[in-house]
DNA sequence: CTCAATTTATACTTTACAGTACAGTCTAAT
DNA sequence: ATTAGACTGTACTGTAAAGTATAAATTGAG
């Protein structure tokens, strides 16, 4: 009943640069971390991406394929390189508060560089439909961080800054003093936050001093009182 | 087209003691806890409660108007004094180790006693359609927790058994040290853990010795050391 | 017993969206 | 210029689920 079935594909083969795969995995990451998988359809990613609903399905096949393909593509756009490489270079005469402060620090950038908050959240409400989404998410995410700290510990232990008889569970310890204030707080509520939380420069001094507190080793009879 | 409209309405007027209402919320709960709000049709719940669907209709009005009853119905079936009323009954000579330990307890008891981890999972995934359901955790979940663990730290700094400028800061420590490995492992991950943790006990031990750690007043020269 | 409230079964409307089909059109490579 | 392949617009199917309407049936209260 339409009138005219003309001027239809206004475009062929995408001008040049990125394919059209990219232009939809990032359309789909924007949209899937803001609204969740259900809050989203292959229209409006089609829409974000300046493409037709038509050659999303050419390129992905389905939407869960969109969808798995997006969190690939967030994993691979991550330079983990970037954001904790340094931790490793860790002098062997540095200050263990410097090194903490080190890791703190990587943690803010992971946290900010990579959208860790929303998509914490898509983790969340998704794995039960997606389990692998849950492993990934520590594999590639959690996992790196966590066994970079650890071998951060271990130098210190070796180095007879630090006693402890567990890195892990001191490693823990520590990003559990830190997301206490700075992920869950975000991650439970949207918008405005519901408690008063510190400043982070004084969360992280405190999970610093508290860490210390129980590993530093004492190097002269006076504990450890700030 | 069909041959008989004989034989309907089996029950009218539920026979006797609990409403449909209740068992419609009872029904509910299990399955939006176990499958989210999308997981689950109004037509499911109507059976699980031995109901018709319209009887849910009738009863609610929406389905929306059911989830948000199933969260009331939820902390209002929760009996808070229960779980952590002898908090406030700590003795003033009481042993600061021992305090810790019950709020421990009292965060155990909170979570296995309440579905805190299906909870907040669901939580997550709603407070983006139904932004309350956020602040409804933390008013009635977290906060109370957190009020009367404040109360706790304050009389063991009134008692001079603690050292402490900032008890909020304090109490949100602890739970950290302890929600980082009892809580958000569960969380993220349906099924079995992807990490290994270690046990409880270990866990609260732990914690209680680095929190003492940082906040005990000595009492004596010698440093807190285990 | 009778009546009114309540429940049920069934059938219906509406909406939303995943996924498919296809014909027409543009561009780039040969 | 031709052609192959990528892309588009549009229209279609199928399905799931929310919500509505209604007549029949049941039961407790008076």
């Amino acid at each position: 009943m339409k009138a005219s079935t003309v001027s239809s594909a206004r475009r062929a083969r995408r001008p040049s640069g990125k394919s059209s795969a990219d232009a939809i995995l990032i359309g789909a990451k924007r949209l899937f971390l803001a609204e969740g998988y259900d809050g989203v359809n292959l229209e409006r990613i089609a829409e974000a991406a300046g493409v037709s609903r038509q050659t999303v399905y050419n390129q992905f096949g389905s939407k869960e394929a969109v969808f798995r393909s997006m969190i690939e593509f967030h994993w691979a756009s991550i330079n983990r390189d970037d954001i904790f490489s340094n931790l490793h270079k860790a002098r062997v005469l540095e200050n263990p508060k410097a090194i903490l402060n080190r890791f703190a620090d990587a943690i803010f950038r992971f946290v900010s560089d990579t959208d860790q908050i929303a998509f914490t959240r898509l983790v969340i409400s998704e794995s039960r439909r997606l389990p692998w989404i849950g492993q990934e998410f520590y594999r590639l995410g959690k996992q790196p961080l966590l066994r970079a700290f650890v071998v951060c510990i271990e130098k210190m232990i070796e180095d007879r800054q630090l006693s402890c008889q567990n890195p892990e569970l001191a490693a823990h310890q520590f990003l559990g003093l830190i997301q206490e204030f700075i992920i869950w707080p975000r991650v439970m509520a949207i918008g405005p936050a519901i408690l008063e939380i510190p400043p982070d420069k004084v969360v992280i001094e405190e999970a610093i001093r508290m860490f210390l507190g129980r590993y530093r080793v004492d190097r002269d009879i006076t504990p450890f009182r700030p």
